[in-house]
DNA sequence: CCGATACCATACGCACGAGTATGGATTGCG
DNA sequence: CGCAATCCATACTCGTGCGTATGGTATCGG
C-alpha cells in the first residue's frame, strides 16, 4: 500500500529524479512538484534528493531541459523524409491526434506560464514548432504571409485541444467522434 | 508608495473583495490569490476579510460565480440581433479580436484547470459558447455535424490565442501583423 | 579487506500563508 | 445622544514545505 512496488532500483541518479520530475508534472502539474513527495513516490527520503540537487529549483531547471532535448526530433524527421510535401499535413495532423501521451508534459506546462522558469523553454518548443509548421504550409503551396498566419492558427488550435479535452473535461468525446473531428480539422485547415 | 492610492473607500463590502480578486487572478493567476495580499491591495487587513468570508475558498468560489454571470450576455445578444446570418461570423471574430482585456480572466483559468474550484465553472462556460458558436455555423449553412466540428476547431484557436499570445509572448505580434492574422482566420474558418 | 566516496535517513530550523481570538472603531437608527 | 450592529486591527496558533546538519550504510578501487 504505502511501499513502493517500483523497479527496486537500489541506488537513485540525477536523472531518476528528473524523469519522476516529468512524469509527476505531467499528472499533476508543475505546482505540484514538492521534494518530499517525489521522494516518497521513488521509496526514499529528502537526504537522497538535496545530495543530488541543490535545490527544488534545480531539479524543475533539469527536468525542463532534459524534456526539451529529449521531446521532438522522431517526429519532425519522420514527417520531413515524406516524399509529397501535400501528404505531409493530414500525416501530421493524425499522428498527433493520436499519440496524446508524448503531450501530456506539453499541456502540463501550459498551465504554468506564470512559472519564470518554464515560459523561456515553452517559448522555444512553441517557436521551433511553429516554424516547422510553417515550413511544412509553405511547401504545400501557400504564399509565406499565409503560411505564417495558417500555421498560427494550426498550432492555437493545437494548444487549444489540449487545454479543452485533456485538463477540462468537456462532454467526454467519443473515439468515433475525434476522428471525424481530426478529418474535418484536416478539410478546413489543410490547402485544397 | 505602500499606501493605497486607490479611490478611499472608508468601508468595504464582499462585492469589493471579489472584484479585487478577479483582477488580481487576471493580472497574476489563481495561485496569487492570497488574503494577506489581497487585504494589502485594499489597503485592510485579514481582519476585514474574515469576516465577510469563512476562508480563502469561499472568496475564490464567490468571485467565479460573479465572473460566470457578469461575463457573457452583450456580446451574445448583440451578435444574434444581426441579421445576416452570414455576417455575424466575421463579426464575432472582429469584435474578440480587439476586445481582449475581458478575456484575461478566462486566460487566467486556463491556467487554473488542475484547481477544483475552477474546473466546473469554465467547463460551463465554454461549453455554453461552444453552443453558441455552433448555432452560428448552423445558420451560416453549415450542416450539424460540420458545425459542431467547426466550432470546436474555432473555439480552439480562440483558447491557443489567448495561451500562446496573453501569458506566453511568442515573438511580439505588431498590430498590422495582427489584423492580417484575423482576416486569415475569417477566410479560413468561415464557410464560403 | 579496508578506506574513501557516493548515497541515503533522521531530526532539525525557518518562512510563509491560512485561520482564530479578541478588542477597538465606525456607522446607522431609535 | 446612545446603543447595536457592522467593519476592521492586532496578535496570536498551526500546518506545510523548503533547506540544513549530521551521522549512517552501501559500493568500489587498490
Amino acid at each position: 500500500m504505502n511501499a513502493s512496488a517500483k523497479p527496486e532500483r537500489t541506488r537513485l541518479s540525477a536523472e531518476d529524479w528528473e524523469d519522476a520530475a516529468l512524469k509527476l508534472i505531467a499528472d499533476q502539474g508543475v505546482n505540484a512538484l514538492a521534494v518530499e513527495a517525489l521522494a516518497r513516490q521513488l521509496g526514499v527520503t529528502k537526504g537522497s534528493f538535496y545530495w543530488h540537487f541543490r535545490t527544488r529549483e534545480a531539479l524543475l531547471q533539469a527536468a525542463l531541459e532534459r524534456w526539451e532535448q529529449y521531446g521532438e526530433r522522431e517526429v519532425i524527421s519522420q514527417i520531413e523524409s515524406m516524399p509529397d510535401p501535400r501528404a505531409r499535413l493530414p500525416e501530421l495532423f493524425r499522428r498527433v491526434a493520436h499519440e496524446l501521451a508524448p503531450h501530456r508534459v506539453y499541456a502540463a506546462l501550459l498551465k504554468a506560464l506564470d512559472h519564470p522558469q518554464v515560459v523561456p523553454v515553452m517559448a522555444r518548443v512553441s517557436q521551433r514548432r511553429m516554424e516547422f509548421l510553417t515550413n511544412i504550409y509553405r511547401e504545400a503551396g501557400l504564399e509565406p504571409v499565409e503560411a505564417l498566419n495558417r500555421a498560427r492558427l494550426t498550432y492555437a488550435a493545437y494548444v487549444g485541444f489540449l487545454q479543452l479535452n485533456f485538463t477540462l473535461g468537456l462532454p467526454r468525446i467519443s473515439h468515433e467522434e475525434f476522428d471525424a473531428y481530426v478529418e474535418h480539422m484536416i478539410r478546413t485547415l489543410t490547402p485544397n
